[in-house]
DNA sequence: ATTAGCACTCTTACCTAAAGAGTGCTAATT
DNA sequence: AATTAGCACTCTTTAGGTAAGAGTGCTAAT
């Protein structure tokens, strides 16, 4: 047999044993991989070509006559060369999108939701975390006295963002003027992105006359405090759901890497730190971080399986889906990029409608 | 000795054995209890003792020949009776004034921020579950014109609180109607209990002039939007923290227990559920729960912390504290009686605010 | 190049024995 | 009558040891 049949064929083992792994958990043998696949070669064929893919590096023996799992190599090869996607069921597809749909237009809850119901569906943990916030833009302000020296501003911005701050004065603002301000915060800063407010506002107060200056100068007020009291520090909405899925899987009994797990999980910020270290600007297809390629050493024996969603070709955000390496991926990656799909066309229908008011 | 005399010494004997079990979280021997508090009588006769207790029913044996540890009886009568609270370390109180304090006026995130540094200091899981949404009265009401059909609706509270709602309509509102409403909403509904807010509108309608009449409609739409949207569904806060904490407690190395009490960690239902069973109308010193005296079935080896923190002498929420029925409740109990109080100092101020303006 | 056959390795489960902790009981002591 | 020393007994824990089972790697035959 020459060369290339033989790659042929040592692919084709290859991807036999790693799902085979995938479904049953445990290291695979030659003889299971001959019952299910019939390759019609026998066991010590196998064993020979076994032999072969852990030298270069795709397998490997949890210990001297076990059989054989994918090493993050392998998953890797798997994953970019020999796995075929699988199709969502629709009924699936439909709660997918449903999620999306029933909380459109409320952003804190569209993030709640669709974390939760990939969760369910994937039965492994799921992320959502939506990191646009800086870079979105104004849409409308709005300053409501709370009382004599508080101010509630309300941010809404293109994709949605509804955001309240409450903030304090050292001197009291009356109705009128905080009026007044909120006119000229809407005339002036619509449709700025919200990075460049400052700055904005800063020009206006060089350019125009008396009056304005005072009223911007008030405004600036406003957004000093917003940053003094830290509102800008966290920019992101992220969401997390379905921790105890994964605490099912076979992997996770070692309470070790479960507690591992679950310190990241705890905190919003590590969370959003390891959704970053896997975004690219160009977040097409479903994108894989596999056991070790994660710096997180928390997730060593996990992959993250993440895709992008969009605004105006944008991303603006991304899923996210936790589970051990061993992880059902010819049918994780299409959900989750079907997921993300379906936030960007929300999000861009509330886009549109904002364009045709 | 005296029967009295007799009794006096069990309970020594049950309060040093408690307070063992709860440090060393192994089952007491009686020579233990012989060392650690010297009682000038042999490891035999506290044996003797211990069979008594035990017959009692507030100690018992994991298995013939170990040493005791306490029941729920004996954790019960420990703590109402035996226990003497420990006092808070000043700097420990800062910490937690300092939680309240920092984020004062902004509900949600003062929920975040004591729920997570009371899991610190604590070192056991905690929650804090604001439930006053439904009974608190509405402060100010901002309607904004998102899009044609779109109306974000801001509820401003007496305690703080600050809810967005986006309405969806079926036909298009103007801005300078839109206004209209909620003038009219603002003078009519302001220091409504927003639970009875409804039923004052349809009194508005049958009361007023044609103009009112129609004002009141519109707005009647726009609460009903917010019903039939579920938005009044879940009226409460909730935030939980420290889950990675009790993982660290050795009755939680068993991954079944584990499971059960993440499972309902997860779900925020499920906590304000189990929360609401020790809701108690006056609330003022803490209140235990222990083991099996919860109803939930997953927390049949917790003890559950709690106290319930008031605006005007109404009790609005509650922080609980879930750990092993094995719990250094001496310490805890003061630990969340203090948060509770500092919570309600908190949003009493602001409350005063309010009238001041 | 493939394969049957088999010796070898490693894991797992199960058993046993020994050590240790702690009790309950009895009989002696105060 | 209460206390206590002493000791047999029970149960857990640890270690070691053996047998069964799974799966491999190698060799020699096809």
């Amino acid at each position: 047999m020459n060369v290339s049949a033989s790659n042929e064929r040592k692919s084709s083992i290859l991807e036999s044993l790693t799902s085979l792994y995938i479904n049953t958990a445990r290291p695979v043998s030659s003889s299971l991989i001959k019952d299910e696949f019939d390759l019609s070669v026998s066991s010590a064929t196998i064993r020979n070509i076994l032999v072969e893919l852990e030298e270069l590096g795709y397998i490997e023996q949890p210990h001297t006559s076990s059989g054989r799992i994918p090493t993050d190599k392998g998953y890797r090869f798997y994953i970019d060369t020999l796995m075929k996607k699988q199709n969502i069921r629709d009924e699936e597809k439909n709660e997918l999108k449903l999620a999306c749909l029933s909380s459109a237009h409320k952003t804190q809850e569209i993030i709640d939701k669709t974390s939760e119901i990939l969760a369910e569906i994937s039965n492994e943990a799921a992320i959502n975390f939506f990191f646009n916030l800086s870079d979105s833009v104004l849409k409308h302000i709005e300053l409501i006295n709370l009382s004599l020296m508080q101010v509630l501003v309300v941010l809404i911005t293109d994709s949605g963002i509804v955001r309240n701050y409450i903030v304090n004065f050292n001197e009291s603002i009356s109705t009128g003027e905080l009026k007044r301000i909120s006119n000229f915060l809407n005339e002036n800063l619509k449709n700025t992105p919200l990075v460049d407010i400052k700055t904005k506002l800063y020009t206006l107060l060089n350019e125009h006359n008396l009056v304005y200056l005072q009223l911007a100068h008030e405004a600036c007020r406003i957004f000093d405090a917003l940053e003094a009291d830290e509102l800008f520090e966290r920019d992101y909405d992220i969401h997390q759901d379905g921790i105890n899925n994964i605490m099912n899987q076979p992997e996770f009994f070692n309470l070790e890497y479960l507690k591992d797990v679950l310190d990241v999980f705890e905190s919003k910020e590590r969370l959003a730190e390891i959704l970053k270290d896997s975004f690219e600007p160009d977040f097409n297809n479903a994108k894989v971080t596999i056991g070790k390629e994660n710096r997180c050493k928390g997730f060593q024996n996990c992959s993250l399986v993440t895709a992008g969603y969009k605004i105006k070709d944008k991303t603006v955000g991304m899923f996210g889906l936790l589970g051990p390496t061993r992880m059902a991926y010819s049918r994780m990656l299409p959900l989750v990029e079907y997921m993300a799909e379906m936030m960007t066309e929300t999000l861009n229908d509330f886009s549109r409608d904002e364009r045709d008011e």
